[in-house]
RNA sequence: GCCUGGGUGGCGGAAUAGGUAGACGCAAGGGACUUAAAAUCCCUUGGGGCAUAGUCCCCGUACGAGUUCGAUUCUCGUCCCAGGCACCA
């Protein structure tokens, strides 16, 4: 062991060796049982950031403390490698998108390595791997004979700026996730995954996953947006043809003054034909389709709608109703008809106001007097029926089952439930995607390629410099193919799939990698699936998550799986923040740029003070960056490792800080220096693992404290993760031991003593293997352990007994306030407590005079004296 | 507006089947070692009070009530912060 700590000999050392021992390759083990740990794989941009440190570094503890525990632990990690920015990337850098991506992975996969994270690296995969995809476009067939995939020509979101669709997940507040440009609306045909086949089963579920967060679950019951209500029809004055919408308040049904259809509604032209509405109708609906979807949706958007020149008729009484057009209304959403009712519903209440449309109440609000009618806005609680014919006088919830009722039996409606889930555009007109596996014959149609031609590889040979959009339909050789059912002339399809295709299934490729007969051995997906702990980002709440839970329902629905839920439990991990650094004369400044001096931060550049701005999450336009790789090379990667376990729980924000990194690292040097110093005095000495009653005075302090330490550890790590906590025991563990340090020289130890320190020091390496795992190992290999030992080593137990023989400290308040405080022996009864509680002080200094009317006794931990 | 979380020292954060509030770390101050500095080690550190300086007293977990012998923890109301959704009929 040298003198020094040295993490930059230490850990590549152990790096080293797990390399070259395989040291975390698995196998499926019948006997074993199995822990699939699982983190979302990166996106290679060129470098690890700090988040994809915590993130793997949380994971990492669970990969390793699970092994500990003795399960068969699978670990993989991979790489989310389609994707626009190596598109990007190439035209940058005249380079080719896949040259890139590899040169990143290889960078990428070097830094992890540093890191020291266990994982079987003989499992990485590449989604842009053409082995990877060919089974991707495989599934994408059979999906399509099962008619789970069809093609349409819809609306879609588009960026200019990426020249590529965008999915509605994938717009944040109306602009490209990616590159924040206003998203636009352009028809185009497209291929469509029917997600909303299974959007009842996928909410469903959300009560059948304890091991999520709540908040996830919340955020995707609302993604789905169940609505459940009537489908009613409303017969079109003068014609045969009727207009059905979706409603929610069918007991409202009498109050409804007029009708709205979206401006892309197919009737809107048909009706207004003739009626002299025509022109204005047209003009309304040319000037909404040039509104991009997002100043359509923007907030307080005012309402906006034009008579179309006809009427429908009320089914339930024959009223007559006027039919508009109106911005608010979305054909995508229920039958794209609105039934519009001013009294009880506050967006009709609006623009039956500002178009001086009838208002008839039909509901009499529960806690206003009869006869008000009067009132600035829709009233849309319960209450008694009114102004509705037969239903007058009942209640409204009882109206609203007798009314679905009425129209099921005249045939004029029935019962609907309605989603605001729609179904997954996964067409992207990008070049680096998986292809779309599919042909169009001028003669057949759309046909699949045939499975022995899997994969449909993207061709190499591209020219990304020409302009934007896909170059694949430029490609010839690419696009001209023969169809395969009659072997005539064919155009291959050119859209590539989203690559949250890519990721939906991952984590099953993961269990066989290699396999080369489907996506996967079905024996091993049967052994390792489901992922028992995911590990990611918030930011995939919805659409990665969501898509995920989707994909792994059509496999079961195909036979393939045998479980719906692919992950059981899920932890999103919090983000990293740090404070920006803001320069009048040179903006935002790197950590670097700016120096520290005099408690207070002045810039490099000009000398000027910099203003500390609020703390933020991580980003390049803040620079509020910093570099893992300049951290590891400085601390060391078990430091780096450390502070993001430390510095707050996982799910929770992480704020970055360089003086809790600097303690982070003289934690480890305190280890390092108490292990060196008492090595020669330890290292022939067993690990004292007798009973707690033959331990003396001087080391029975600690002997406890380590059997604590164990205890409170395991159950912070195996109940909630909490490694922070976990970290906090085990630095007492080492004060305690510090203790002893100071009472006497590791030469004046007697053999119980030198017993409990060796059993002491085994505990704190022990408990930090998974965290800090070289130093850890180092440390253990110069106590005798055989080299590399400690990431196979069994988890602690803890001796019950070491923990009971103890005596308590017993609080004694008096009306609830501490007066006082003494000790017993552990268990002793009630009775003896309160005697000895009695006798104190300061409690009867409390008490005075006054009589005491109750006294409350709590075992081994406190009583109350009330007077 | 709706739905989730969350408000605890100078800072990151501990403590919830209700039972010593502030573990552990950072920062700060003092001391030891050193020619000196760094490193290290030890001590102090929520606020206030006192003729008694203590095994002392009062206040204190966003704010206001309530339940309880006892509330950071449970209930109700209010305020603030973060994230998600937001014309979804």
């Amino acid at each position: 062991m040298e003198e020094r700590y040295d993490p930059q000999s230490v850990e590549p050392k152990w790096q080293a060796v797990w390399e070259q021992t395989r040291a975390f390759a698995v196998t499926e083990d019948p006997d074993k049982e199995k822990y699939y740990l699982l983190e979302m794989f990166p996106y290679p941009s060129g470098r690890i950031h700090i988040g994809h440190v915590r993130n793997y570094t949380i994971g990492d503890v669970v990969a390793r403390y699970k092994r500990m525990c003795g399960y068969n632990v699978l670990h993989p990690m991979g790489w989310d490698a389609f994707g626009m920015p190596a598109e990007n990337a190439a035209i940058d850098n005249n380079t080719h998108p896949a040259k890139w991506t590899y040169e990143n992975i290889a960078a990428m996969r070097k830094q992890l390595k540093r890191m020291g994270f266990s994982y079987d690296w003989n499992r990485e995969l590449a989604t842009c791997d053409p082995e990877y995809y060919k089974w991707e476009q495989w599934l994408f067939i059979r999906m399509y004979e099962k008619g789970m995939v069809y093609r349409k020509e819809s609306y879609v979101n588009w960026c200019e700026t990426c020249s590529t669709v965008l999915a509605n997940e994938q717009v944040e507040a109306g602009s490209c996730w990616r590159c924040g440009r206003a998203v636009q609306q352009k028809k185009l045909w497209g291929w469509f995954f029917k997600i909303t086949d299974y959007a009842e089963d996928l909410l469903e579920y959300c009560d059948r996953l304890p091991g999520w967060p709540e908040k996830v679950l919340t955020m995707q019951k609302n993604w789905i947006g169940k609505s459940t209500g009537a489908q009613i029809a409303f017969p079109i004055y003068g014609t045969d043809e009727s207009l059905s919408v979706f409603t929610t308040r069918p007991d409202t049904i009498y109050g409804a003054t007029f009708m709205v259809l979206a401006p892309e509604h197919p009737l809107v032209k048909q009706l207004a034909a003739g009626t002299g509405q025509e022109e204005p109708v047209t003009e309304f609906v040319e000037r909404m389709a040039r509104e991009s979807h997002t100043d359509r949706m923007t907030e307080d958007r005012e309402k906006e709608g034009v008579f179309l020149g006809a009427w429908c008729i009320n089914p339930v009484n024959n009223r007559q109703i006027p039919i508009y057009t109106a911005n608010f209304a979305l054909m995508e959403y229920g039958t794209g008809a609105v039934m519009s009712v001013p009294a009880h519903d506050q967006r009709d209440f609006e623009f039956a106001g500002k178009y001086g449309i009838e208002i008839i109440p039909v509901i009499k609000p529960e806690d206003i007097s009869a006869g008000e009618t009067a009132r600035d806005q829709a009233y849309t609680g319960d209450g008694e029926m009114v102004n509705s014919g037969p239903f007058d006088g009942m209640h409204n919830r009882q109206a609203y089952e007798d009314l679905i009722a009425y129209f099921e039996k005249h045939g004029t409606g029935k019962r609907a439930v309605s989603y605001r889930l729609r179904d997954w555009g996964i067409s992207r007109q990008r070049y680096w995607g998986a292809p779309v596996p599919m042909v169009h014959c001028p003669q057949c149609g759309i046909v699949p390629v045939d499975e022995k031609d899997l994969p449909v590889r993207l061709p190499e040979d591209i020219d990304l410099l020409e302009g934007g959009g896909s170059q694949l339909s430029a490609h010839e050789d690419f696009v001209n193919t023969e169809c395969p059912k009659c072997k005539g002339p064919a155009r291959r399809e050119t859209d590539t799939m989203d690559t949250f295709v890519e990721s939906s299934w991952y984590f099953e490729r993961y269990c066989s990698p290699d396999y080369d007969r489907g996506m996967f051995d079905p024996t091993a997906v049967d052994y390792w699936m489901p992922v028992d702990q995911y590990i990611g980002g918030v930011e995939h709440a919805v659409m990665h998550l969501l898509y995920s839970r989707y994909f792994t329902r059509v496999l079961k629905d195909m036979g393939l799986v045998d479980f719906k839920e692919p992950f059981t439990r899920l932890l999103t991990q919090g983000m990293v923040c740090k404070e920006t650094q803001h320069c009048a004369d040179h903006g935002y400044l790197y950590p670097e740029e700016a120096e520290d001096r005099d408690e207070s931060v002045y810039c490099k550049k000009c000398g000027n003070p910099v203003e500390i701005g609020r703390v933020e999450k991580m980003s390049k336009s803040k620079k509020n960056i910093i570099d893992p790789n300049q951290l590891v090379q400085y601390y060391g990667a078990d430091t780096v490792r450390l502070f993001c376990l430390f510095a707050s729980p996982p799910e929770r924000d992480l704020e970055w800080s360089e003086r809790g990194v600097e303690g982070g690292y003289r934690f480890l040097n305190r280890v390092w220096r108490l292990a060196r110093t008492w090595m020669s005095r330890l290292e022939n000495t067993r690990p004292y693992d007798g009973a707690p009653g033959e331990v003396d005075e001087t080391a029975r302090g600690l002997y406890i404290k380590t059997h604590q330490t164990i205890k409170r550890v395991t159950e912070d790590i195996e109940a909630r993760f909490h490694f922070n906590t976990a970290i906090s025991g085990a630095m007492e563990l080492v004060n305690a031991m510090y203790g002893i340090d100071s009472q006497m020289a590791p030469d004046e130890a007697d053999p119980q003593t030198a017993g409990v320190m060796r059993q002491a020091l085994e505990t704190v390496l022990l408990l930090l293997a998974p965290m800090v795992p070289h130093v850890t190992e180092e440390i253990w290999e110069a106590l005798g352990h055989e080299a590399g030992s400690l990431a196979n080593a069994s988890w602690p137990a803890f001796r019950e007994d070491a923990l009971a023989a103890e005596t308590k400290l017993i609080v004694v308040q008096v009306n609830g306030k501490l007066r006082g405080k003494f000790e017993i022996e552990a268990g002793a009864d009630d009775e003896t407590i309160k005697a000895r509680a009695l006798e104190d002080e300061n409690a009867i200094r409390f008490i005075g005079d006054k009589p005491i009317k109750k006294v409350i006794a709590v075992k081994n931990k406190l009583v109350n004296i009330v007077v």
